[in-house]
DNA sequence: TTAAATAGGGATATCTTGTATCCTTAATAG
DNA sequence: CTATTAAGGATACAAGATATCCCTATTTAA
């Protein structure tokens, strides 16, 4: 059970798309060269960040991606579940209920216990990445990494934003 | 992002193990058929739970798994990475290093900011899971089936205990 | 002693999902 | 008008999950 790449890849593009000054775009391109990814496909993820209303996108020449809300209201869930989908990790297929000595419709009632423990699991992960927002890495980011090192990549990305 | 079905089936398993006498055994075939589930396939996911040290075995007629532990030593984790591993969901490519602007080796000093809160969440998953055990859910189980179906249970498996 | 039942595990087949590329279309800035 | 962009459909390929079959060694029951 390992999640997508594309996870790693939207998240840290949302990253660099919290750096971004007011009203200005990264292309498909500017993020793949930057992360070293493959262009075509990055372009998948960011869709999907586009459909879940994370990112803005404006079309033709110095057009691309910016976030859609500040970064302190963009959490790692709402990127990992905008790639990797809101469904939980453990689904119930009720074997339960093949228990020969289970009237039928017997486990009607609610789900089983095995699944409430699992589930109960997949919400303290979600709730561990819905407490952690692209502001609070930022904030992170900034304090290890040395200052020309972090002006340079800044510099970098603002040369290729529209 | 979801896991195996042989997770379900070795929980539910376990869960059965739990209430089974002192040396006696179920086998393969009993456990595939009180589940309705392929014995051939389930036998994958029992060597699992059999390599990681979880069950006890033995062979010949009345042969099958027992716990190797009391159920309130076997929690939820330790049957859910026998079976899908002990790995992360989360796995750090580590494409921050391929930033144009960061000099060669930049990245060796630890791990990435991106990863660390995934990991975090992922610890969360885990901690959960290790706080719940066969003794736990036994009892939870015990509470909310009915005693006849219970007990009828209780012999069906007898039955068919070696 | 023999026969039946069992776990273990290798080989194989199939289906789903993740990964990746290519191409077309519509919108936009210069 | 032209170059550039996001969106998305079609397709191909690789990897993993699911499932079955078969053989072997071991152990129990008769």
């Amino acid at each position: 059970m390992i999640l997508k790449s594309q996870v790693e890849w939207a998240l840290h593009c949302c990253a660099i798309l919290s750096g971004l000054p007011e009203g200005r775009y990264l292309s498909t391109k500017a993020l793949a060269e930057f992360h070293g990814l493959p262009k075509e496909y990055l372009s998948k993820a960011l869709q999907s960040l586009s459909q879940a209303g994370l990112v803005h996108t404006t079309l033709g020449p110095s057009g691309g991606y910016r976030l859609a809300r500040p970064p302190a209201e963009v959490s790692f869930l709402d990127i990992v579940e905008a790639v990797e989908g809101s469904g939980r990790t453990f689904v119930c297929n009720n074997i339960r209920a093949n228990n020969p000595c289970r009237p039928k419709g017997f486990c009607d009632t609610g789900p089983c216990a095995v699944a409430r423990v699992m589930w109960q699991a997949d919400e303290a992960w979600r709730n561990t990445l819905r407490g952690v927002t692209m502001a609070d890495l930022g904030q992170t980011l900034s304090q290890e990494i040395p200052p020309d090192i972090w002006s340079g990549t800044f510099a970098w990305v603002l040369k290729r934003a529209g």
